[in-house]
DNA sequence: TGGATATGTGAACAGCTCTTCAGATGTTCC
DNA sequence: GGAACATCTGAAGAGCTGTTCACATATCCA
């Protein structure tokens, strides 16, 4: 098998080229890793987390995960530019809320799986 | 407001208080950020996405996802290392499968996301 | 206007991550 | 046994990421 014109090992050849059908496009993989990274920092989830509820500023947000001022504007920043929160600005107030649904459902997801194992498996927290 | 004993600037103390109430143990979202840490990486993701299906031996998975087969092994030990897959050893052969039904609810979101995706804004193709 | 407040930004640094390379381990087949 | 094969591993380096610091911008209020 040939990838990029480079010669490919491969067991399962059939497998391996339906298994590369089915697959998404290169830059939907590339994007969709770009949106399980913006989650992959313990601040930034708790922020995201916080904002499941509704809208925080900055400070609020700040508080919430831990970060300081400057670095949870950073933070927000790069949710911004993917389009993860939106700002609504009320004088020198920036107020943040969540504004994509994927996200948001892959947050559901997450809590939703935290809550059931703590309910089925209390004992972990000994 | 205090926090870790610093004193942290609040607007809405009640909102950070009752949304800090409701946040999952910094443990678990620890966890969950190491989680989506493991999805974010493009070439990874493909191979996960590439189990979602059933098991593939190593040379099969680099190929799938464009890495090295050192590169995957390395891939897929940090994978095993987290509980996301498991081996399966047949002879020199290891067939690597998808280990963990959480991470299989989030694969699951996110190509459901990127099929809708493609269905409905085939246009963002041009 | 001037000072306090809330947020935003760039530069710089430390720490982490991914990849490669060289070689180790363990298996099959002759 | 020895050669070919499939996978695994540690060390090392390049590049990325998160945080801090110092300062910029913009708003509010006396």
């Amino acid at each position: 098998m040939d990838i990029d014109g480079c010669a490919v090992r491969v067991v399962d050849a059939a497998r391996v080229a339906s298994v590369c059908e089915r697959m998404p496009a290169d830059r939907d993989v590339v994007d969709t890793a770009d949106v399980f990274g913006l989650l992959s920092d313990p601040k930034r989830l708790r922020m995201l987390m916080a904002l499941l509820d509704g809208e925080l500023c900055v400070c609020d947000l700040a508080a919430v995960s831990g970060l300081s001022e400057s670095a949870a504007s950073h933070a927000l920043r790069l949710l911004r530019a993917h389009r993860v929160v939106s700002v609504r600005r009320a004088g020198r107030m920036a107020y943040y809320r969540l504004d994509d649904a994927h996200v948001r459902m892959l947050l559901d997801v997450a809590v939703a799986h935290i809550e059931h194992t703590e309910a089925v498996h209390p004992e972990r927290e000994l």
